[in-house]
Parts: C-alpha cells; structure tokens; sequence
DNA sequence: GATTGTTCTTTAAGGCAATAATATACAATC
DNA sequence: GATTGTATATTATTGCCTTAAAGAACAATC
C-alpha cells in the first residue's frame, strides 16, 4: 500500500555509479571522523586501511569526489580535501548516499508505524519496495546484524516487535542507564589522553557552532561516537558491543524526534563536563556523572 | 592445513534427509523443553505453532522420528512419543544434527585456537572447510548472528578477536555480573509463578540425577536457558538480547571446560536459592544474589 | 470439533556462467 | 622512501533456471 516503487533500475548503471559515490561518502565522514580540513592531502593507502579495503575501491571513491567537487587531484599527487568536510557542501556526495538508503529508511518507517506485518516473506518484500533478491537479502542481512529483524525458520523474516512498540526507546534508555555508568567502572577502565583529546575536540566543534548546521542525523551519529568511544574504555568488547546494537535500534526512531537545540546544548555541555572528569582518572564520579546523563528524559531520543 | 575434508556431497542427499532429522532434533528439543514425557501425542499443528513452521516440515520430523524409533504414528491419530525425551536414547536423531553442526564447531575450533587468520576469504573458507558457497553463506551468517564474524567491507570477513582472547570468558562474566542483577533490580521487574514453577521443576530435575547423565553441552545450554528465563522477567529486550548474544560466544569455548561435577551441583542449588527468592519477589535480594552467583570464578565457564 | 491426510500454490535454495569488484604486485613518479 | 599509476589475479555478485521446501486450503477421519 505505501510501498515506495523505487526506480525499477538494474542496480548498477544507475546516476554514474552508485557504488562509487557510497565509497566517496565513505571517504567523507571518514575525513570528518579525523577532523581534516580542506587542503589536506587524501592518501590512498592510508584511507583504505582506515576503510578496511585496497586502494581500488578508495581510487574509485577519490574519483567520485572529484567530480563532486568535494576533492581535487592532480597526476601523480594524488587527491586533496577541497572543501571541510564539516561544511555543507559535504551534503552532494551523500546525496547519493542518502538515495541508497532510501529503502532502508522506508522499511524502517513501515516497521515503526506497523504497516508492515511482523511476518513476512522475501516475495513479498521485493514486491513491495521493487527490489532484487540480492539487493533485498543485502539489506535483510543488514538490518538483522542490527537486530531488528530475524529469519524464521521456514519461509519469511520476522521484524522484532522491539522496535515498534512505543516503550522501546525507554527501554533503550534503562539499558544504557545500566551498562554505561558500569563499563566506567570497571576494574581496568581507561582512557587514554589522545582519545579524550579527540573527543573533546569534536565536542567543542560542536558546542561552538556547528550544532545549528548539523541535521538530525548528524547530531545523533556524533552522540553515538561519543558514547560509544567511551564505553571502549572498559576494555570489554560486551560492552562496546551491546550499546552498539542498542543505539543502531535508536537510531530508527531518532529521526522522529523534534530538534530541542537548547536541549541538545545542553547535552553537548554535559559531555564535556565528562570528559572533564575522565581526564582526571576519577572514574567513580564518572559514572555516577555518566548515570544522571542517562537518566535525564530528555526531549524524545538524542544523547 | 588442519581442514577437515567434510564429505565433500551435493549438500542434498546425504543419509536419508538431512533436513528431516533437523526437523526431528528441533521437535525432540522442543519436547525436552515442555517437559513431556514418553507416550504424550505430538500434534502437528501445536509443534508447527511452537516452531513457527508449517505443518509440513512438521510431518517430515515427525516421519524422521518415526524411523529413529523416537515417536510411534498410527494412521490418522498421528503421532505420539515413544521415549522420555531426557532419556540418552534421544541421542540417534541429534547424532544427524550433530554432523550438521560438526564443520560449525571446526570453525569455532580452529578460531578459538588461532589457527585461522581473524580476516578470511570466502573463497578460503569454501576450499578449506569443503563447503559451496551456499553452505558457507548459511554458516557465515549464522555465525555472524552469533556476533563473532562480521562481513568487512570489501572481500571477506574478519573474526572477532572477542573469541580468541584468552580474557575473554572473564569478560563475559564481567558483562553478566552487570546486567543479570541490573535486569532483577529493573523497576518492572516480574516473573510468572509459572515460569518459576517451570525453572524449578527443570532444575530440580537436574539437581536430583539427570546431571550426571548430561553431556557438558547440555549442562551448559540449561544454564544459559534458566538465565535467560530470567532476565527476561524485566520485560526489557535489550537485556534478554545481549545475554542471548554473550552466551553464544560462551558455548564457544564452554566445550573447552572441564566438567566438575561438585561444582555444577553447587552451581544448580544456588540456582534453586534464587527461585525461592524470586517467588517471594523480593528482588534487591534476588538481584545481590545473582551477582555472587555470577561472581564466583567457578571452574572454567558454567552457569 | 479437533486433528490428520492430501493436494495445490507459493517461496526460496542451489548450482552455473557471465560480469563486476576487490586485492595484489610491481613499475613509475614525486 | 613514500605515494601514485597500471596490469593482473583473485574474489564475490548477479541473474537465470531448476528443484526442493514450505505454506495454505480443504477433504477425510477419529
């Protein structure tokens, strides 16, 4: 019934190579991760490492971006960063990007508002939203490394009632009210100075301005890097691991929460305040200051 | 160079139905699990219902069954079991299910002990295990589910390090010792006096004789089940979740562990304890207890 | 009236060949 | 000496087709 009908397309050839602009937008948010600024030389080798791959497909993405106009190259000097990656001007990669995730994003919306039955089958998917079986099974293999569907063991994929049940994100929240503050305090928690350096640096960008030009999205991605370079600290991959899929699942219904800017200062403000204490090695403090973070209701999502 | 060769077969016919005496191990678990006992009817529609399956695959497992000489069918009464199924003669059906789960466990194996690079090709994992391609993406993806593999973003997959550090049991144990009493103190928490009577009925069962009978998987498997059970009781899916997801990384090498049986007995009446205090619902109690429970070293992994 | 038996429809897995994507090795350039 | 350019080998995806598996509907039986 609300089925998007997707550009019923081959899956390649589509607006010159789909898969190239994924990689550029790969290359971007990497850039931005590392808080590189325009001028800065791209170096193969090294963003394939970053990226986990070989500098094929990073060549290929580092072309993308020059046609968007995000980079410059020249024969043997390889690329650089022509515009921060941080301003808007980063968005025209994306763009396809975001088109790649347009799918996802309206099974997403389906699930939440329930126009989709718990159960269903692949058949039936790829009707709906006029996919492929592979571009389909890529995408059902990914949203169940999220953890909000799973294959039933006959015929069919079952959507976890998790995520569209109105309590999941204070569920999400009591969660993470839990294993945040104890991951600080663990035994061997630490952090080292450069992290908390890096954090706080973002964090700072963020407080200072940027917030006002930032989507959504972008706020809520930046919370997650926080919270989750934190939760590392405990050395305890369990840890790390299961805030991840809690904050994956969030992410479906932050896109439904309303912009607080004010709100979302202030949370900005509580986190250097963190970090503040962290660097000082007073982890019990910490994670009670962690604790009272969590707990604040807090408009409808962000953190 | 320690692969095993693995019946290199056409995946399909290999000893009369594989999928059947899948089929049949599901259905005998599931009759474990209920309690039944020899002699009770195994009605289609119900098992189809607690399997999510049709009745179909249904019928197939019970034919399998059959001809295990676990289950006795008359035409038109359908069947009915034909051994207790705690009873080690429950063995022959699974003896087929535990081939299906043999190169899984190599591969937990070899991980475990290091001898497989942490990133992997497909195509290497195919020739080494003797796997095609759609055998090794089911187990993958299994695997992957489990947590301790995950696709990298080019060609090939990278095992978690999770799995092969030698930490990482007491890591786990950590992250119980965080959420299992955390999920008890929960302000929703509640467990059905018929869940408890269930537990009880389970454990008590095992702490009077059937222990010795258990095979270490076994034994562990219960554990896990009982913690689950109770976990679930906050009514929250992130806990039940992320216990389900640290278990299955415990099974992993929880075959590694030795099986001392004083200490299981102990583990098992601790387990009772705590049911009592459940009953009662006086849960700041029940949750300090849980946490000693998960606090005591204990030999190398049960619980 | 519930349950099993039977038939028919739908769904997905498996294997194969063609093609695209990635990795790797080495030469060229700065 | 580090980095880019290029060629080659390896790896995995895709689509197509065949076949197996599962689901659904209805009749038959207890």
């Amino acid at each position: 019934m609300t089925a998007s009908d997707s550009s019923r397309q081959p899956a390649s050839r589509r607006g010159g190579s789909e898969r190239a602009e994924h990689l550029a937008g790969l290359i971007m948010a990497l850039a931005r991760r590392e808080g590189m600024k325009a001028g800065d030389r791209l170096i193969e080798q090294r963003l394939a490492d970053a990226l986990d791959l070989s500098r094929a497909p990073i060549r290929l993405g580092l072309k993308a971006l020059e046609t968007a106009g995000l980079a410059r190259g020249e024969p043997h000097r390889g690329f650089v960063l022509a515009k921060n990656p941080t301003s808007g001007a980063a968005q025209p990669a994306l763009a396809a990007v975001r088109r790649r995730e347009q799918v996802y994003a309206t099974i997403a919306g389906d699930v939440l508002a329930s126009r989709l039955p718990a159960d269903v089958t692949e058949a039936e998917l790829m009707r709906r939203y006029g996919l492929s079986r592979a571009e389909l099974q890529r995408l059902l293999d990914r949203i169940a490394a999220e953890g909000w569907v799973a294959r039933l063991p006959g015929y069919g994929w079952r959507f976890a009632e998790t995520v569209s049940s109105p309590e999941a994100h204070a569920k999400a929240m009591a969660f993470r009210a839990v294993i945040e503050p104890a991951a600080i305090a663990q035994p061997g928690f630490a952090l080292s100075q450069d992290v908390i350096a890096r954090l706080r640096e973002r964090q700072q960008r963020v407080f200072e301005g940027e917030l006002e030009k930032m989507t959504i999205g972008e706020v809520f991605h930046s919370g997650c890097e926080f919270h989750e370079e934190i939760i590392r600290g405990a050395g305890n991959p369990f840890f790390l691991e299961s805030l991840r899929r809690v904050n994956s699942i969030r992410r479906l219904f932050a896109y439904r929460s309303f912009a607080d800017r004010d709100g979302m200062r202030r949370h900005v403000r509580e986190h250097l305040r963190l970090l503040e204490v962290l660097e000082t090695r007073r982890y019990a403090e910490a994670a009670e200051l962690m604790a009272k973070h969590l707990q604040r209701p807090l408009v409808a999502g962000l953190s």
